[in-house]
RNA sequence: GGCUCAGUAGCUCAGUGGUAGAGCAGGGGACUCAUAAGCCCUUGGUCGCGUGUUCAAAUCACGCCUGAGCCA
């Protein structure tokens, strides 16, 4: 029954290191959602799991944000930490372990792992010239700027002029390396568009990148040279590292990567992608470490179908979103409603359209409308029903007993729209298999054993329905589950040895007698902002 | 400029050679256990445009248009 611990498998799945120059953003929370999901998931089956998130908070960019802010840069990643750290409490997500890239502990991992990586003799010293974008924290092409000199990305800011001595790394001795890292591991890169990309940039020929800068103190000294500073993503990346460590250890990066690594899933926003599929395991190749499972590229997110930025004012606040509609609400919407890997839009009207149908009126109204009938004419326990006995051919058991194969295959591949949308087939079926079978017209024509084979069918479609969903939506499936009658919280880490998968991802696992809880909507109706016109 | 991806119903998308689909939104109906939810029926598309290959093209080839992205 207990899996014996050799055989439990380890997942762990990293968010990025947050940059701390503003406050979360909604494009942050869509990818902390995610993480959260497949963490969740794998929980729910067992598997020891470590999510990683965090801040990263070195570089020019925040040392001068602090100081247009007037407050000294520690204190200011204080604040901006703070500040992600209360939107992943508000949303939910149970990660693991929060890296923030200014801790002791972290300088001492990056430290180490710069020296492994001198010593390979990959990092040397070069002249680095060229039109900087502190916003960006990278050179710039000529050739790509706009006329007044300014980034193509961030226009309102010019680009400065920067010729100093810096420390490379010898990204070009690992071309062939990653290559072969990506032929061999062809889902290394996902969505395959991702991978289209790096390939083709890679394929032009890699070219060393700086890996240092001068006449700037936020951020680690190179141990080598006091003089330079290392570059923000040299030990960014790096606080994947750190955080694989119990804060209470003392850091080493040989304990450090003992027993999580290499990471199975870095799931980041498209920008961030050539920094992870390929400085990052040319980084780690050079250290003499194996290089992670997998890296995805998720879509960005307009709002009603427009870019989301400051200067046009439409951005969408994941901080006022979360309190107007709760935190299931919100994750349910970006996940169900987005395909992963693609972009994907937020319009109010759409968010609450979708929540009203599948969380209100198909999944919780299909609770609630049995639960009441369960709790009338079955003395409000689950109904007398032995599911083994019940013929395959039945709609719902012949739905409900390959759902849990399905949707471990899309949260598997990150397909978290088909995960829902499998699990809301059944729900919808068994709203259609009570109008079917009319259990209230067979409750009054005093068949009470058909009326209890229909409830406990339904009830039971729903149970498992909630757990398969639990991930995306943890408040309302345990409210489900209370209400079935359990003692439950999804939101406990131990999940997977508390309601094994083995027993609940079964159609039929609902025990027959089990006192129901008291029924209550799981899911408010939401209405429209404003009353549309009717036309 | 080079390359990649996308363009199918009002919206979001599935559909990779064989009679155009789903969900949501819209319209109508019957029911009543339920959160005025659910169920049934229904409106709606020369599948971006053009040429070609084929008995047969949303699907394959070529060209073009539009949009998104990558090119340190």
């Amino acid at each position: 029954m207990t899996p014996s611990p050799a055989k439990t498998q380890k997942f762990s799945i990293t968010t990025p290191l947050y940059y701390v120059n503003d406050l979360p953003h909604i494009g942050s929370a869509y990818t902390t959602i995610a993480a959260d999901v497949v963490a969740r998931f794998h929980r729910l089956v067992g598997h020891r799991v470590l999510m990683i998130t965090g801040t990263d908070e070195h570089g020019q960019k925040i040392l001068r944000t602090a100081q247009e802010r007037d407050v000294p840069p520690q204190q200011h990643c204080d604040q901006v930490a703070a500040g992600f750290e209360r939107l992943w409490q508000q949303l939910n997500i149970a990660y693991d372990r929060f890296s923030r890239t200014t801790a002791e502990r972290h300088h001492a991992i990056v430290n180490q792992f710069f020296q492994r990586v001198w010593d390979q003799g990959d990092i040397y010293k070069g002249q680095q010239q060229g039109w900087y974008c502190v916003s960006c924290e990278e050179f710039k092409e000529e050739r790509d700027l706009l006329p007044n000199k300014h980034c193509p990305i961030h226009t309102n800011k010019p680009v400065e002029w920067r010729d100093e001595q810096n420390y490379f790394f010898r990204l070009s001795k690992y071309q062939e390396s990653l290559e072969k890292l990506y032929a061999e591991q062809p889902d290394f890169i996902q969505p395959e568009t991702r991978r289209n990309e790096v390939l083709s940039f890679v394929k032009r020929g890699l070219q060393d990148f700086s890996i240092s800068r001068v006449n700037l103190d936020w951020g680690f000294p190179v141990p080598t040279d006091p003089e330079h500073t290392l570059y923000v993503w040299f030990d960014a990346l790096l606080g994947y590292v750190t955080a694989l460590q119990d804060p209470s250890e003392t850091p080493d990066l040989d304990a450090a990567i003992a027993q999580w690594w290499p990471i199975n899933i870095h799931l980041i926003g498209k920008d961030i992608l050539r920094f992870h599929a390929v400085y990052w395991p040319a980084m780690l190749m050079s250290a003499g470490l194996p290089t992670p499972g997998r890296v995805f590229g998720h879509g960005f997110l307009t709002k009603d179908g427009q870019k989301m930025g400051k200067s046009l004012g439409n951005t969408l606040d994941p901080v006022e979103l979360t309190e107007k509609y709760g935190a299931d609400a919100v994750r349910y919407y970006f996940l169900r409603e987005i395909e992963f890997g693609k972009d994907g839009d937020f319009s109010e009207t759409r968010f609450i359209n979708v929540l009203n149908a599948d969380l209100a009126n198909d999944l919780g109204n299909l609770l609630n409308r049995t639960a009441k009938m369960a709790a009338r004419y079955c003395k409000g326990r689950v109904p007398d029903v032995d599911a083994s006995v019940i013929s395959p051919d039945h709609k719902l058991k012949a739905l409900g007993q390959p759902l849990a194969d399905t949707v471990t295959v899309a949260y598997t591949n990150l397909n978290f729209s088909r995960a829902c949308t499998s699990v809301l087939a059944l729900v919808q079926a068994s709203n259609k298999f009570l109008d079917e079978q009319a259990p209230w017209s067979l409750y009054k024509q005093g068949k009470q054993a058909e009326t209890e084979q229909v409830l406990y069918a339904v009830l039971e479609s729903v149970r498992l329905a909630a757990y398969l969903l639990s991930p995306v939506i943890p408040a309302i499936s345990i409210d489900i589950y209370r209400q079935l009658g359990f003692d439950a919280d999804f939101n406990d880490k131990s999940i997977g040895d508390r309601l094994p998968f083995s027993d609940h991802a079964c159609w039929g696992y609902l025990p027959a007698g089990q006192p129901l809880g008291q029924t209550s909507p799981v899911f408010q109706r939401l209405e429209l902002p404003q009353a549309m016109p009717t036309t």
